[in-house]
DNA sequence: CGATGCCCATAAGCATCTTATATAAGTCGC
DNA sequence: GCGACTTATATAAGATGCTTATGGGCATCG
């Protein structure tokens, strides 16, 4: 049961995160949008767009039907736009829109309008022991994602 | 825009959160079970057992309906029990079953299997630089929490 | 050109949430 | 203790978003 390196209890690590998550998740928000949309939102604009649904399946780990679905209500939406790729007469580009964009980013500045507060009330002590953990939180993320992909 | 501390930078950490859930939600479980389910069996588990369906819809984040169902399937499944408050006789207490208890744990230990092989590829420095961020999340999540029921 | 495989769409079904409403028990003023 | 209000739970109806199974069009390679 000892073989995980005791800098960090992987255990407390889980508790700690499950208790955040039961909180951060349930943020409310503007915009009632699924956290797969704004996934998906988040994914395209960051870089991403335009990509293929195949693409999108990697990264959102659903379904190929569920992101045709989920495209399709986007699409609906005006937040996204399908577009024909001219190299693979099989594929579609999903293309995010000016209105994809926004409404992935003012969602975002709801959960910092949340967040902030909460934050303002830690000491300066926690927040740089935050601020510290940061990278390492992205380097695991990534970590997993690897994972997956390999 | 900048009445916000500086040790954190609340965008950052937003966007930290963001990626690492993306990553950690999609963690695949053995036993199906929907991110509510999970939180409730853990909320009972840890010490909550036996509570209020009232209750459950404050920790819970969910409205009474959704409560009562889902309490039904667990109930269904055998993780729960529904009985009389003796005082007062609107009232369900909610018990977790052993079932129960084995069902959380055991996806819980799923999420830990999962998370320590990633874990043990970070630095050190990394390791200890999430461990002491673990009591700034904890306390983040629980003002969070006090905010939504004060 | 024909077999095989990849990319996407559609269909059907299910889980889980929502709002609106019903039922029954407690509480309080008189 | 009676009526009015409140609280605790349940039920109903509908929406959303996922799943598996399947089908059709294009690509690739012999």
């Amino acid at each position: 049961m000892n073989d995980i390196p005791d800098e960090l209890d992987v255990d407390a690590f889980a508790t700690a995160i499950e208790n955040f998550n039961r909180f951060y998740i349930r943020l409310p928000t503007l915009e009632k949008l699924s956290f797969t949309t704004l996934s998906v939102l988040d994914t395209l604009a960051s870089g991403g767009s335009p990509m293929r649904l195949t693409d999108l399946t990697k990264t959102e780990q659903v379904s190929q039907p569920a992101i045709t679905q989920l495209v399709t209500r986007l699409e609906r939406d005006g937040l996204v736009e399908r577009r024909p790729d001219p190299s693979d007469g099989r594929a579609v580009l999903i293309h995010i829109t000016e209105a994809g964009r926004r409404i992935g980013r003012s969602r975002y500045d709801d959960r910092i309008r949340h967040l902030a507060p909460l934050v303002a009330q830690l000491t300066a002590d926690q927040r740089r022991a935050i601020a510290d953990a940061l990278p390492a939180l992205t380097r695991l993320a990534e970590l997993g994602r690897a994972q997956r992909s390999g």
